[in-house]
DNA sequence: TTGCGTGCAAAGGTTTTGCATGGCA
DNA sequence: TGCCATGCAAAACCTTTGCACGCAA
């Protein structure tokens, strides 16, 4: 059932840094290695992948897509169950993503569980609509 | 506002058909045009594309993203206006779509609107996660 | 030393774009 | 006739695979 985590290489280290650096929000691949080689740290972007994959099958990270979008997100997954909490409005005007911790919404996952036998995937879910400033600028047309 | 629906192509028509045909379950870009081809109604892959985008604009068709699979998936969207109004919860597992009218909705958008100033569209947002039965046989395994 | 880890290059699959032709209105 | 629609070919992307070399244990 464990198979370990492999050798402890920098490369490993460094992807898990990043991830565990941002488990607030989420990233792709591409974001990864962008950043690692800003800092210096060069990844090959098979090797991101290689470790994405190892990490969602032990359950670290979660992975999930977003609509709109072509590439896979990832996000460290927090032990803690606080993740249950997270979920994102994308705005259809701007394409802005905001990440949002908010509690209002365990009621609302537990409601849906019980009356409507349905498990929300929040970490997957986006909400779509119109943010306050592209609203305001539709307004002053 | 109204940009009209084009012109009446049978490469349009075709596609609309199946579309409809299906409104009960998702097809991809892949499967319209295999199933099209055995119908004698070739479409290249391109025009399949071109009208998911205008039917997606125009809220006659959603995309989804399903686990496991690396294509996009559309369904019809039954337009009697009734689908305004309520969520729709999507199953990762079986693809299957729930409509759903529940009141506990409207405080859900009263409180993004006033608290994060995020306007839901409705017909856009869809919830992701496992429903009733496929979870049951999750916990069999 | 052993075997996993790494990364380049190339393949695979989905979706988009360029462009010349075809067809609706 | 004037546009939009179509579809081939090619490009653009994201992700995976093959393979030789590197490195942790």
């Amino acid at each position: 059932m464990d198979k370990g985590t492999g050798y402890k290489t920098k490369q490993r280290q460094a992807i898990l840094d990043y991830l565990m650096e941002n488990k607030d929000k989420h990233v792709t691949a591409a974001s990864i290695s962008e950043h690692l080689e800003k800092d210096g740290a060069r990844v090959g972007t098979t090797t991101i992948y290689r470790h994405l994959d190892k990490l969602l099958e032990q359950g670290l990270v979660r992975k999930y897509m977003i609509d709109g979008t072509t590439s896979s997100c990832f996000q460290y997954a927090d032990q803690q169950g606080k993740c249950k909490e997270h979920f994102h409005l994308k705005c259809g005007k701007c394409g802005k993503l905001i990440h949002m911790n908010c509690s209002h919404f365990e009621e609302l996952y537990e409601h849906i569980l019980e009356d409507h036998g349905f498990e929300i995937d929040f970490f997957r879910t986006v909400f779509y609509g119109i943010c306050r400033d592209c609203k305001k600028t539709e307004e002053d047309l």
